[in-house]
DNA sequence: ACGTTTGCGCTTTAGC
DNA sequence: GCTAAAGCGCAAACGT
């Protein structure tokens, strides 16, 4: 019963949590559309736009993973870069 | 040429600003799987979470719905609620 | 080449089946729009209209989804109300 | 208070309808989604099949825009195929 | 690790 | 022509 309770309080706690993680998320996807928006009304063509910041994104994934590989190849070789395990 | 200029500097802020508020929101949805990973870790089931999330946002959105109806109903009719727009 | 002809001859045929679905389903959006178009020259107002039908469906979807839950509630907590697999 | 007795059976029978008619979309949807399994089940390509599809709808499309483009030609040169306005 | 299933974002379309 | 919504395709997440 207790037990219950208490398992219930905490569930509660979390949803309430994620619901305020979802309140901000809408919140910020709505502040994108609204640059978006600011961006049509000066002339910008929104479509472009998206895909600009798709490719970039693209590239920077990209390039986090080349220095993921990187660090990978480093690391089997011995070339650690990290400070993370002084021996 | 330099209202090119001023044009590349406007959409190089829109862009970036684009960009950070994409940011946010990946850290944010982040945050989220976080929450649910740790219900998981405490027994939780996500499955079950997920619904009740789902159902309350179902609820939320048709309360509004149903208030947005009622509104539409009563411009229909001519009994305007608002008292906004008195001159 | 024969198995190939087979497989083209399938294939084809699949393609015509849903090119006919497709048709039929265009033909029923075309009946809705009709509806709507009646009603709207009978002096009803379409808007509303489709908020009540939109409405109508939530109620239901929402249902469901409460059903759903409470079916995955029983499952997690190993209440198993089916009898469908009885061995 | 009579008319709006009738008035609302009225609506109520054009929302049934249009109801009617949404269940008989989602049906055919339905269906299509069925055949799309079938088919990737016998080891097809859903996506392409997909593809194909579109490009087929395209296709006919524009050979419809292309026929009544010929035929607004021929009416605005008094070359009237159509037998619909005997006078 | 794969395949399925669900949620998300985009694109296209209908209405004002 | 623009805005809002529905339909579609994609991608990540989950279970097997």
């Amino acid at each position: 019963m207790a037990v219950d309770n208490i398992a219930i309080e905490e569930l509660t706690m979390y949803i309430n949590r994620i619901e305020r993680l979802e309140n901000d998320k809408s919140d910020i996807a709505a502040q994108i559309s609204e640059v978006y928006s600011d961006a049509k009304n000066k002339g910008y063509d929104v479509k472009v736009m998206k895909q600009i910041v798709k490719l970039r994104k693209m590239d920077e994934e990209e390039r986090e993973e080349q220095e993921m590989l990187l660090d990978t190849y480093k690391r089997a070789l011995g070339m650690v870069g990290s400070i993370d395990h002084i021996e």
